[in-house]
DNA sequence: ACGACATATGCAACTAATTGCATAAGAATA
DNA sequence: TATTCTTATGCAATTAGTTGCATATGTCGT
């Protein structure tokens, strides 16, 4: 027997922690994130190219997601060829030509049904974790270096949140408004790189 | 101009939210985590078969990390085709036959080795996030009741955490500092869910 | 002048993970 | 007695995401 995790029962597990069989309960289910369902959100409000769609995933929905310039260019080929968007190339001087993509009303039909229907609860997978996890096996300070610059990553993110939040924070109090579901959309960032700090901050603590 | 990040300028872009080019700044570099190095952790310190470490997954790492027996079934027989782990097949009566798997001398090298260096910055590619972003082309009350119900896991997954912290304090002294770095684990997944909450409540309050 | 960076797009190979299917038998419960 | 759950393993197909490569030009700083 070990640790912690002993007293699971099979149902805690089953509605808490993991479904046990290949049926889960619903909770569990719903349909994955995917990459399409950002763009057309995206694209629902303005058209633009894959580079675009690569800058405005930096700048808005980089608090919680990135994705590569390959997958991006990759999807926007495989949304085009199902249908979802449509796109016009614009000849450019001195600079490359520009696939221009918008969505089509099959793209914004697909949107809104993903909408209306159940998200998966999201996974973590983090891999500092196991390291922490099997630190026994390796010198404390091995664990204590990578804590440290995970922290200072950490650090940095949270600032540059920080420095958004204020800039919402001077607007208007229509625009505000406006950009409100975006803000809670930051708050994630910030609460949750606050929360990542304080257990960095634990983890320091216990192991001097 | 949209929102928020406006402001992002080049610098903070590259060293935090994200590298611009594709030969990124060096901390955003690093192994993948990957269930291989998940399960060799599991197995240094206990052989078992791949139902032995399916539930492993769920009692232990199960804060941070879920993985289907699919996944862990196939990584098994790969990480054995590379000579990372060992097995002898018990016949047992009255259940199937079992593989019971160990580590071997490779197979702890490796893990040596992956704990040794750099681990990347975990993805967080929340579907929530994105749908709370796109709120605005639907009836607020699909987003309420979708923040609800995972509210809703949330609060039962922070209480089973809860639980197991009540276990862990009140082992003996020993225990307690044989079992620290689990402990750690488990902090994380508290303050994470916690963190989470809070967000939760904040979405709630706002869109009244 | 040279290098770094931004704009702009894409393929190929690979690794990681999910979904669905398939088998098989004992043990507990309704 | 029928259903569900637990133990126990696995393949096939697909989707998702990473890593590396390839191309091309303009701008800005040193």
């Amino acid at each position: 027997m070990q640790l912690i995790a002993y007293k699971l029962g099979h149902q805690l597990q089953i509605d808490c922690i993991l479904p046990h069989t290949d049926t889960p309960s619903a909770r569990f289910n719903g349909t994955n994130m995917s990459l399409k369902h950002a763009i057309l959100t995206l694209l629902e409000t303005e058209q633009g190219s894959g580079y675009d769609l690569l800058k405005r995933f930096k700048e808005r929905l980089g608090f919680f997601w990135n994705a590569s310039h390959q997958q991006i260019y990759l999807q926007l080929k495989k949304m085009h060829a199902e249908g979802l968007i449509e796109f016009e190339t614009q000849n450019q001087q001195g600079k490359p030509d520009r696939k221009v993509y918008h969505i089509t009303s099959q793209g914004h039909e697909a949107l809104m049904k993903w909408i209306e229907s159940p998200i998966k609860i999201s996974k973590v997978n983090d891999g500092l974790l196991v390291k922490l996890y099997a630190g026994h096996l390796v010198d404390i300070s091995v664990i204590q270096k990578e804590i440290a610059e995970h922290k200072d990553m950490h650090t940095r993110m949270l600032n540059t949140f920080l420095e958004f939040e204020n800039d919402f924070k001077a607007l208007e109090e229509d625009q505000k408004k406006q950009y409100s579901l975006p803000y809670l959309t930051l708050r994630r960032g910030i609460l949750g790189e606050q929360a990542w700090l304080q257990w960095a901050q634990e983890v320091e603590d216990y192991l001097v």
